[in-house]
DNA sequence: TATGAATGAGTATTCATTCAT
DNA sequence: AATGAATGAATACTCATTCAT
């Protein structure tokens, strides 16, 4: 009769909680990525879950508010990944870069199915988190280009380009190559699509010495 | 059984049948593209092409259908736009991708919409016409990946350059720079987005000559 | 240019124009039968005959007259048969009698589909072809208990035997064999239906010696 | 994987769904044997039920679906009482022959929507819930043929008599005399109409003295 | 905390009918 | 006499949301 008796007893229960927000979290981000998410119903992230319908709603309020926490919750490990990539300010401008893209595939490879949800949303204006989704494409995109900028800076850089753009490039050219791998060759090494990476940046520093890697 | 032979033969479809064929991709890709496929509804593609909502299902059989004949009839111009931006073999081969680069840059300048849906669509696994959209991507990032072979084969490139992961980086490139082109700053020249794509992609050609433009 | 070439020239035009009427009725009688009334579309009819959709309402002007059309087709079909059945009213009335069977009987094996469709239809109250339905019905009945009344008459059938419900009883008696026999085992032989009917028919003549319920 | 672990064991069907369910069968009955499967519309239905049309697809999946479960809910009832009709295997089989036919007629008097219905798509080949229905005709033919059957054996029955087909045909006596007394003059009490059925029957008992056809 | 039966506004789809050719 | 593209009212169906338990 008491169903408490089913989960650990003398756990708090702000616990068993958490755990739901989680499980749904986990069914929400595969079904989107997978099928989008106007066709990805609240039945299925639920059954996905193991819960009933209504306990979605009674920890998220709703369907938006569940996508809305999600991507939330997305961009705290991508803002922490990224962070923990170039810890020291005073290394080698081109090695941060390099550990930047690094940091890029391996969140990829790590969170695919969140990334491809993020990347899906990426190109629509009119949707209610199109805020959302442009601020972490803007945070992301940042990283790269305050890279670029103190490359630059030691004049490492082509002179001629615009960093800003470039940084987009970047960005797009980690996040097309790392979903590509995942969805084609997924059993290959993560180091070979970073090292390919590496060699076409490697290419736009500093001509003259330029082809680095050894 | 043939009743074929009582009408004119041979008859094409009709003039009229293509002509509202054309007014519903024209008006299902611009709301599909800043909607999404789920947020359209088939009386606002109905509404705005300025036919009744039976002609929908009199043409393409139902929602899906028609979403999918768009994407098809998207990949024939941007095929053909591809196809003719290099259509030389004699020409140098890193002008040859060059020019493929712009032709990808002008398209999406030229086919804003069809692009958005396009990459809104690349990243999903599970929906109907995933197989449509991943032969899309295949055929345009095999046109560029072809150029790459082409410099590799005469010793234009970093001889340890994956061309298939770099077609694909330089896909993603150019899409995403054009996209963002077109999202944050579309009062832009496409000259100045271009020239970007060039100097990144000149970066990668035989190190030693390579600043290339002047 | 002339599709008129297609029929034969010197038919009047009237007579091509009955052929499709009665494709139309040939293939709205199978589909119907089948399918039942709402369940069939006037394309699937239009189809089948090899006709397009706007020659149905050319030739009836809409699909309830098509229908009503086809019932008052099927009338005049039943009533001939049965008229045929006992010319002679001279004739024994129980030989009378077990002619009229043997006419349902041969009457369904040759218009299996249409037979069907009128059963279908004899049970609902609330349609709009009610009347006609039920006047098919008291028809063909009428003409079983005027032959049962003959019957009653020279003392050939039990006193205290109700002719009208009898001859309701009958009717659908020959009917249910009748379409049991087309669906489960077509290829027996008319002659042994008729057969199993005429024996059970007889159980009901000559009152005086047959062992009546207390 | 397993929640129901985690509600009540083996609850059975919810009361108030069950309840739902019946209610949405009372007034499917009703109104699909008036006017037709296809002239009924769910918003018909779950209004007479006194419920939101959501509910039809939440406990049946949809409208064909509701209308297959409702025949097979009405086979368990008719089944029911023909089986109850004649319990005792000892009791002589005339009388338990006529008990059946009293059962089907009774049955029809106090379910007379759900004969309609039944008969209704008796005929019909080509419908989803064409095997529904033929069991259920299998079923009711059954049991009559096996009362004949057991008369045979004992010799009350003319020897020539196929018991299959005169099963049928007994089915479809009861079934049209009964719905057409519903029809014409339901004032009628019952019990006339089951004497004319006993009368008929009786007259295919005692072989030996009745006037079999040369 | 969690459940799942019920809801109803919103949508996709069907199909008899019209009409210009 | 016939065609078939187009129509739109009618209808089946979906699914986010509510709420009594």
């Amino acid at each position: 009769m008491d169903r408490m008796s089913v989960s650990t007893p003398d756990r708090p229960v702000s616990n068993r909680r958490e755990a739901t927000r989680r499980r749904l979290f986990e069914a929400a981000v595969t079904l989107i990525s997978e099928q989008g998410y106007g066709a990805t119903t609240v039945d299925e992230i639920a059954e996905r879950a193991g819960v009933a319908k209504g306990t979605v709603y009674y920890n998220f309020g709703g369907k938006s508010e569940l996508y809305t926490a999600l991507m939330e919750w997305g961009i705290t490990r991508l803002a922490d990944t990224l962070k923990e990539a170039a810890p020291d300010p005073d290394a080698d401008p081109a090695e941060a870069l390099t550990a930047v893209l690094r940091a890029g595939v391996e969140f990829i490879g790590a969170h695919e199915a969140l990334a491809r949800l993020l990347m899906a949303e990426a190109w629509r204006t009119n949707r209610t988190w199109y805020t959302t989704v442009r601020q972490i494409r803007t945070e992301a995109i940042g990283v790269v280009t305050a890279r670029l900028d103190a490359l630059a800076a030691i004049g490492r850089l082509r002179p001629d380009l615009d960093t800003g753009l470039a940084g987009s490039a970047l960005f797009g050219m980690v996040v097309t190559v790392a979903l590509d791998w995942r969805t084609l060759q997924p059993d290959r090494p993560a180091e070979e699509v970073h090292a390919t990476l590496t060699r076409m940046v490697h290419g736009l520093l500093g001509t003259s010495d330029s082809p680095a890697d050894p």
